[in-house]
DNA sequence: AAAAACCCTGACCTTACCTTAGAGTTTTGG
DNA sequence: CCAAAACTCTAAGGTAAGGTCAGGGTTTTT
């Protein structure tokens, strides 16, 4: 036989691995050594072995773990080989969708932070066109505006909650907002009993989502709840004077929710917006 | 002051997180509880601090981890906060890259366990077409028929380091397999200076990386270098009966090699190859 | 006032290794 | 042949983001 043996560190380098690794491995049983020596404790291996360890290192790249490894090389079934590699099939896919919702988010908190940065000022009112959006609604009893914002929070918890529960998508996507009813809105009456999270426009069906139609509308920034009444009255205000014509429910938006700082509030950036119509 | 202090196990369910993981967000400092009874340590949170650890959670979505939420919160700079996810949405995009890749590799692997399942008995002899390959292909002074398995392994190996070295994709896929002339394989001179593995189709354009066109091959099937030179002797009485026409370079392919079982040998699985020409 | 529910700290567990320390072994060079 | 260099061993402790458990104190409920 051409036994020609290697020490730990010749079969490491061979092998691209580290000494450390190889211990590792003799010690979880998936690849010993072909001889130890009693006396000195040393390991030798035989370039056989280098098939095994190539296996080993196969199945690492399909994303199995030491022990699930093992288990396949003990079995030595070809049976359980395939469907672990099925199942790993399966996973990888999975892992794959999760990393490009992932993505998205990522892409659009980048989004968010740019419009941050660029934020007009406190009080400022526009006349914009917003492309349509998807929400998910929920309804509820309290009217938040007879509430502080810990109920605010308390709902919209709730509302993640139920998404969850329905097995929807994670929303990942956190900008949220409430909706007035046009009349309440004309009256200034500041009631609204809905709630909801913007959802991606690939959002399965469903009977609380609801798309809101693109238009233009007359939008007012502001950064904190606190003053939403008189910012509201400023806008109402705003298309009186120019007799822009409200044809639609009234939109609190909050854009961003930055908690970057140490204080206690959250530090917002809000868009109190009424659709339009130019006849 | 709405106070309304909650202790860990309200805060958790509120935010469904575990109560531990509060506990590690305090110990390593991106959510300090907003008063901690000096004789009980009994901690107790703020409503308002659900902000922070959204936060938190939605930073963690988005792939950071805990050290580098802590960096961002304490410097509370925008401008960090954009290039943290620039540089995050580039590290998703090579990781979804990899996982596809991983993915690849497993289909291929399901289909080499199947194949390997299904092999013709050893010594069966076929033709078939065989559809065209894309291999990177190494030239060695070294004749491996002169040698035995392990310098062909240790071939390989520098095979493998060369490809890492110059940067192309890590081949996942391990299949791999030797060259001869066609002259020499009507010689049965047995004399091959070439190995190669096999890429992928998309793999980049190189040099060493040459297309192995579709043809009908007359092909024997074997499990073990051992006894390829016989078995090739065999293939060419084969085709010689037939008066089959050889137009092409004898391949050794390694369909698989399963090392599953503690056997100091590899199995393999190979396919000798000659293409064939029919007017 | 007792029981139930809750909270604390500290320690140890997970994965797939890496690092270090202190001691022993083999190889190399002179 | 002997010293130095290079190598190897074990054992312990670290990583990230928590989970689990034990033993003991605190709050809330009954």
């Amino acid at each position: 036989m051409d036994d020609k043996m290697m020490k730990i560190g010749e079969m490491a380098q061979f092998n691209r691995v580290s000494i450390t690794t190889l211990r590792l491995y003799d010690k979880v049983g998936i690849l010993k050594p072909c001889y130890t020596d009693t006396k000195t404790n040393y390991r030798y291996y035989s370039i056989h072995q280098k098939a095994r360890l190539d296996m080993i290192q196969y199945m690492k790249e399909l994303g199995m773990s030491l022990g699930e490894i093992r288990e396949i090389l003990e079995k030595g079934d070809i049976q359980m080989i395939e469907s672990t590699l099925i199942s790993k099939k399966k996973q990888v896919k999975e892992e794959i969708a999760q990393l490009k919702l992932r993505m998205g988010a990522i892409t659009r908190a980048i989004d968010s932070v740019e419009r941050f940065r660029k934020a007009p000022d406190c009080g400022m009112i526009t006349v914009e066109y917003i492309s349509h959006r998807k929400v998910y609604v929920m309804h509820t009893d309290t009217n938040f505006y007879e509430h502080d914002i810990s109920v605010y929070e308390e709902i919209l918890e709730d509302l993640k909650e139920n998404l969850i529960n329905q097995g929807l998508p994670q929303v990942y996507y956190c900008n949220a907002g409430t909706i007035m009813r046009k009349e309440d809105f004309l009256d200034l009456k500041m009631e609204s009993h809905e709630i909801f999270l913007f959802v991606d426009d690939d959002f399965p069906a469903h009977k609380s989502v609801r798309r809101i139609d693109s238009a233009m509308y007359a939008c007012i920034y502001l950064d904190s709840f606190e003053g939403e009444r008189e910012y509201a009255r400023r806008l109402l205000n705003y298309c009186r004077e120019h007799w822009y014509v409200i044809c639609g429910d009234y939109i609190c938006e909050v854009l961003t929710e930055f908690n970057v700082f140490d204080s206690e509030k959250r530090s917002m950036f809000l868009r109190l917006q009424v659709p339009l119509k130019f006849r």
